[in-house]
RNA sequence: GCUGGUGUAGCUCAGUGGUAGAGCACCUCCUUGGUAAGGAGGAGGCCAUGGGUUCAAGCCCCAUCACCAGCUCCA
């Protein structure tokens, strides 16, 4: 499943994102006309439709978006048409203000010097604009107005706030209801509505916003990740590292988190006149480890794993489910390498990135971002090596890099990873970044084999980001339907009649004896109840049993995704899950009974 | 944090100042059913929290908390 494409144009001229911005007009035209006094400020076309700011006393709720909606098409009856004025700078001033128009006239100030300015008309409305447009509004098109939100004038929380009218247009009704339809099956993959519906997770008022309470269900499938990640990082070469939750001040002030960062850490706590903070990262942890003794470049690299738990202060208005929240556990590593070692140590993370990524079915592009303009630290020749690294380590793994000039980190470049959901929605998690500063904030060092003390560099790394997060975009892809290795119920077992209760007793014996999780479904009650109870759960395989399949050993097998029933020997089931299991495959596998 | 909205049973939601409702889920009993909801009965609410207005507040006002749509922010 994927956004509706927006290729169609049904044979029109324009381009859709033209089409939209010509609605957005339509629809400043519509509010102008039902609330005079209402201020303009931005309307552009957008990926999926358009928007446009309003300054307006009266807030608007859904029913007003009716309201304009119907306005717009009576407006439509006229058909007409767009026209474009171009005027010069101080003409345009003078007709915005007299229509005090003041964020227009704003506006008008952000267009360089040089280019032309231009107004759009259709009806009596008209409106600062670049354009292009549509030629009239004659044409075949459909829209909807879909929701109102607050909006800082120019982005800038400092500047007054707008409502934030969005909406959306195509050529065609189909199109139109097919990403309507879309949108709506967004809403049924949110992790949200999942994580009650699945009762994978729960978030408390009376514990806070932004902390997530991992409900059984969601144990299992946590763990299990938790184990593909441990069994590929043991394949590396990682080893396992646990630093406490909380830490004298001080070391926070010597990585220069306190400095830069203090506004995202969890206030103070005073113990004996010590202050103490709440890790907001890991990396101090693992350096008290390094540092704990001398090491020798016989040693290096070290990598050093934890699953982090930490928590940052944000701010409440952010706070997002599963996927932005105040207290996370981080798949996080530090590599402590040689300069030597460095494009080796890139090469191995991204192999493991690419690994763990692909067990979930995700494709990804990697960004490699640069040494920044302005603040940054370390030597040039560090960080020419560095990049040269990152670029050699993806060569290396065969893996194209998109270059995000600018874009690194202060203290190093990085490559970064975002990966795109089944739903065509893009997430950044995965990162690998070299870090020239804490190695010298901590003056850590190693012996090499001339006997100097020399710095290693240090790289950090992530593969899911946070468990939270990664979990929460997981459950969206999946749509809460889990390959059979992480799901939280794997096999479901219903007895057609309550005698048939024993074999069904027997069965989940000898699944659970091959640890696989099962729910016998042997309570009380019917067939077709338990059938669809399962479904709605998204279990993966039903094992329906009744006389027949007692009598010959065998189950009726039904899958989550189809309603066809297999009857086959246990045995035959038994090896089917197993395969799928061990392979972590994504699907259910291929029918048992060759028809 | 900001703007707007929302908060009533486990879930989805009715309820515009006068004795708290429905469907689903849950419990009990009946039903023995071959691939998506069998029937009857029952239990379940400090109407988010704290103040206020009123003879009377789920409903009106104020504050707080949480959630939702965005904005801003996000090493």
């Amino acid at each position: 499943m994927s956004a509706p494409k927006d290729a169609s144009q049904v044979g029109e001229p324009f381009p859709l994102s033209t089409l939209r911005h010509s609605v957005s007009h339509l629809m400043a035209s519509a509010v102008a006309k039902l609330y005079p006094g209402v201020q303009m400020g931005f309307g552009p076309a957008i990926e999926h439709g358009f928007y446009y700011d309003f300054d307006l006393k009266e807030p608007l709720t859904e029913s007003h978006l009716r309201e304009i909606e119907k306005e717009m098409k009576r407006m439509l009856k006229s058909a007409p048409k767009l026209e474009c004025v171009e005027v010069s700078r101080e003409d345009a001033r003078v007709r915005l203000a007299s229509k005090g128009q003041n964020y227009k006239v704003e506006a008008v100030d952000l267009i360089p010097a040089g280019e032309k300015i231009t107004f759009y008309k259709h009806g009596d409305w008209e409106d600062l604009c670049e354009g292009p447009h549509i030629d009239n509004f004659g044409r075949e098109f459909h829209f909807k107005l879909l929701t109102v939100a607050g909006a800082y004038w120019r982005g800038d929380e400092k500047r007054p706030q707008m409502q934030r009218v969005y909406g959306t247009a195509f050529w065609t009704a189909e199109e139109l209801a097919a990403h309507l339809k879309w949108l709506e099956d967004v809403k049924e993959r949110d992790h949200r509505r999942l994580g009650t519906d699945l009762d994978l997770f729960s978030v408390h008022a009376e514990a806070g916003g932004g902390f997530i309470f991992w409900h059984p269900n969601l144990g299992i499938v946590r763990r299990e990740i938790e184990e593909l990640w441990w069994a590929e990082h043991t394949k590396r070469g990682y080893k396992p590292v646990y630093t406490p939750h909380v830490a004298r001040e001080t070391l926070f002030q010597v990585s220069g988190h306190l400095e830069n960062y203090s506004e995202m850490m969890y206030a103070p706590m005073e113990l004996e006149e010590q202050a103490y903070r709440v890790k907001p990262m890991n990396c101090p942890g693992h350096i008290m480890i390094y540092k704990s003794r001398g090491h020798s470049y016989r040693e290096l690299p070290l990598r050093w794993a934890e699953l982090g738990t930490v928590y940052r202060y944000e701010r409440s208005g952010v706070l997002h489910g599963m996927l932005r929240v105040r207290g996370f556990t981080q798949d996080d590593a530090h590599i402590f390498c040689t300069r030597e070692q460095l494009a080796d140590e890139i090469a191995g993370v991204l192999d493991l990135i690419h690994t763990i990524l692909t067990v979930f079915g995700f494709e990804y592009t990697a960004y490699l971002a640069t040494r920044p303009k302005e603040k940054s630290i370390g030597e040039p020749e560090v960080w020419t090596m560095a990049t040269a690294a990152l670029k050699a380590g993806a060569e290396k793994r065969g893996i194209a890099l998109v270059l995000d000039e600018g874009g690194g980190a202060f203290y190093g470049p990085k490559i970064d990873f975002k990966i795109r959901d089944a739903l065509g929605r893009e997430w950044q998690n995965s990162t690998v970044q070299c870090d020239f500063n804490l190695p010298e904030r901590f003056d850590l060092s190693y012996t090499d084999s001339d006997g100097q003390h020399k710095r290693p560099i240090m790289l950090h790394r992530a593969i899911l980001g946070s468990m939270e997060r990664f979990v929460g975009g997981l459950i969206e892809h999946f749509g809460g339907r889990f390959p059979l290795w992480c799901a939280p119920v794997q096999v479901a077992l219903i007895p057609i009649r309550e005698e048939h209760a024993a074999y069904c007793k027997t069965l989940e014996t000898k699944l659970q004896q091959e640890l696989f999780r099962v729910d016998a479904m042997l309570a009380p009650g019917h067939m077709n109840k338990k059938i669809k109870e399962a479904q709605s759960q998204k279990v993966p395989f039903m094992l329906i049993a009744g006389e027949r399949e007692a009598a010959d050993g065998t189950v009726a097998v039904r899958r989550r995704d189809t309603r066809e029933q297999e009857v086959v020997p246990f045995e035959q089931f038994l090896e089917l899950i197993k395969r799928l299991r061990s392979t972590r495959a994504l699907d259910l596998g291929q029918p048992l009974v060759k028809s």
